[in-house]
DNA sequence: TTGGCACCGGAGCGAGATCT
DNA sequence: AGATCTCGCTCCGGTGCCAA
């Protein structure tokens, strides 16, 4: 049925971004030309209207498109049927944020969980035709990633807002953030700080030390600005030398892997000289 | 039994180094 | 200068452990 756009209001909870960009200018065009050609699915809203579950971009492209009305399938839906259609609308679209789809996952898999019960012989079948399946696994099967990478992604629901941003703007990669995802609040607002004062983005290695101060309960602002004002590895774990500094030192016949001896060499006798110093 | 997590290792990728 | 190689980083799946 066509239903007015001012009585169709989002359903709860709805974590994707609606923006106006590049493809919904498209998506507008077309439906200036042709119309909606999928109906967007809704339920009826007890304070009056109805709630929309899937379609949400459509919606919006209607708008833009100057239109006063979209088709629309009127269903009854529990919260979780609601949720997970929802979520399933969104999840075919091929550029999903990061935090769209932590977002999504998380939701998908709470309102699984909730259809499917707590498990049994009789009832561990209710969740479509995986006999058997947990609910987390049924979820990878159908979104196509492990139960492990699902659980990462949820993860990512417990950063601050700012934080998911970076990671949506990629600024921050996904695996840093995972790690990040264990800060408490309170330490993820200090991290933008730090993040800021030393113009740096934490890599894997940084993400997983800060967790891991976090969690041994001493991380403090100081501690992230030092860790964030790090030189990347690559820059740590390599010392160079031009060949004009060294030369000076070693006879002309010396090749450099020979050169490299000799200056271990010496290294290990100047560190025994300090040992015997400090035992003194 | 399940969810959540740590840890490990292989694959793929990109930047920089080295070779031709 | 372009081709090739090397190495480190990141991603992601697999496995096993533990608490609820």
């Amino acid at each position: 049925m066509e239903i007015p756009l001012s009585e169709l209001h989002p359903f709860k909870d709805h974590p994707f971004k609606v923006k106006d960009d590049e493809a919904m200018m498209e998506t507008a065009d077309s439906i200036r030309q042709y119309g909606v050609l999928v109906p967007a699915i809704a339920r009826p809203d007890p304070n009056g209207g109805y709630e929309l579950v899937a379609g949400h971009r459509r919606h919006r492209a209607s708008e833009l498109a100057g239109k006063e009305t979209m088709p629309v399938i009127v269903r009854d839906l529990d919260d979780d049927q609601a949720t997970i259609i929802m979520v399933d609308s969104n999840l075919q679209r091929e550029s999903l944020l990061p935090s769209e789809r932590a977002f999504a996952y998380k939701m998908k898999l709470e309102a699984m969980k909730r259809q499917a019960g707590r498990p049994s012989k009789e009832n561990c079948s209710q969740v479509g035709n995986d006999f058997g399946k947990k609910s987390s696994e049924v979820l990878a099967e159908q979104v196509g990633q492990s139960k492990n990478q699902i659980f990462r992604y949820i993860r990512l629901t417990e950063l601050i807002p700012e934080l998911l941003d970076m990671v949506d703007e990629k600024k921050i990669a996904f695996n840093p953030a995972y790690e990040l995802s264990f800060l408490k609040k309170e330490e993820q607002v200090d991290l933008l700080d730090a993040m800021d004062s030393e113009q740096a983005t934490p890599s894997l290695s940084q993400a997983q030390r800060l967790k891991k101060y976090s969690q041994e309960g001493h991380l403090t602002l100081d501690m992230m600005r030092v860790i964030m004002g790090e030189e990347k590895k690559s820059d740590l774990d390599k010392i160079t030398f031009t060949s004009d500094t060294l030369r000076k030192y070693f006879p002309r016949s010396y090749t450099p892997q020979r050169m490299q001896e000799t200056i271990i060499k010496l290294l290990e006798q100047w560190q025994r000289k300090r040992q015997q110093q400090h035992e003194r």
